[in-house]
DNA sequence: TATTGTTATACTCTATAACTATA
DNA sequence: TATAGTTATAGAGTATAACAATA
């Protein structure tokens, strides 16, 4: 929300914090959150709903409870988030014929179109978020978090 | 909170969440507070506690309005924080005799004990946290970290 | 009996606004 | 008039638990 001046020159944050990573992971992830949310708020998308977009957008057809299970959120929460997409246009359940109690979510044509402008929007502040290194160092930054997360 | 096998063989999460630092520095971050809330259990403190008190330690004095300012927290947030760890005999609250609306924040010897132990827990979940990197790349890491928010 | 999805409720956290006191 | 701190309230977001349908 607040995009602090560096040179606000009150009290500085203390090396004990500072000198962590996962500190300063905290931080980033704050600040990347932040300017993602304002980023999706074109698209009037939260960012767990890009997460879900996106996932689909992928994988062609999930459902919910195995779309819970990747984006780490309660069961109930996707009936919620598919609620508001589904009545948006932007996604569509059906039932599963092989198990008749699952759903299985699909993108919709206006879902996907969504996705890929939203997609270029989170491209853009990927780019501002990493302004201040270079590409090697981008690279490097991202390849670590990748191993340190065990992703890929 | 759910420490999550990598070995779930359900769904795997879109490369375009990834393949961002962003989502990465996010996730990154959320499984190092998870952790962090953990370990701090032990002393009856949440995150915004520790950084609280790892503040004053460093500061040895701080108003509760610079102290909102630094952590970037809301001043009326400052107050219960300080309300409870003044109850707990960590902190205590003086008047500034320069401006007597301030009041000057110190941490007590319990304070200090209490700190250098949660720090001493705090630089364990840093280890475990960083575990998959040699100590090399977690230097790289922080260092870059440290380098895309410009602290330090 | 276990699992998927649904609903309604309760709870936690935080922001907001109104207030007192000091400057 | 502006700032530091306090208090009480309201709101958003999320988890919880009970339920229905299907396996």
């Amino acid at each position: 929300m607040d995009d602090s001046h560096p040179s606000d020159m009150g009290l500085q944050l203390p090396v004990a914090l500072t000198g962590h990573v996962g500190y300063l992971a905290v931080v980033m992830g704050q600040r990347s959150q932040a300017r993602f949310e304002v980023a999706m708020e074109a698209f009037e998308l939260r960012p767990v709903h890009y997460d879900y977009l996106a996932s689909l957008g992928e994988h062609g057809a999930a459902s919910q409870r195995e779309l819970a299970d990747l984006l780490e959120v309660d069961a109930a929460r996707v009936v919620s988030l598919t609620d508001a997409l589904e009545q948006r246009g932007l996604v569509t359940r059906t039932v599963d014929p092989a198990d008749r109690r699952r759903n299985l979510l699909t993108l919709t044509a206006d879902g996907r179109r969504l996705l890929a402008k939203a997609t270029k929007a989170a491209t853009r502040v990927e780019h501002d978020l990493l302004a201040g290194l270079t590409a090697a160092e981008q690279d490097s930054l991202r390849g670590l978090l990748q191993r340190a997360l065990s992703i890929r």
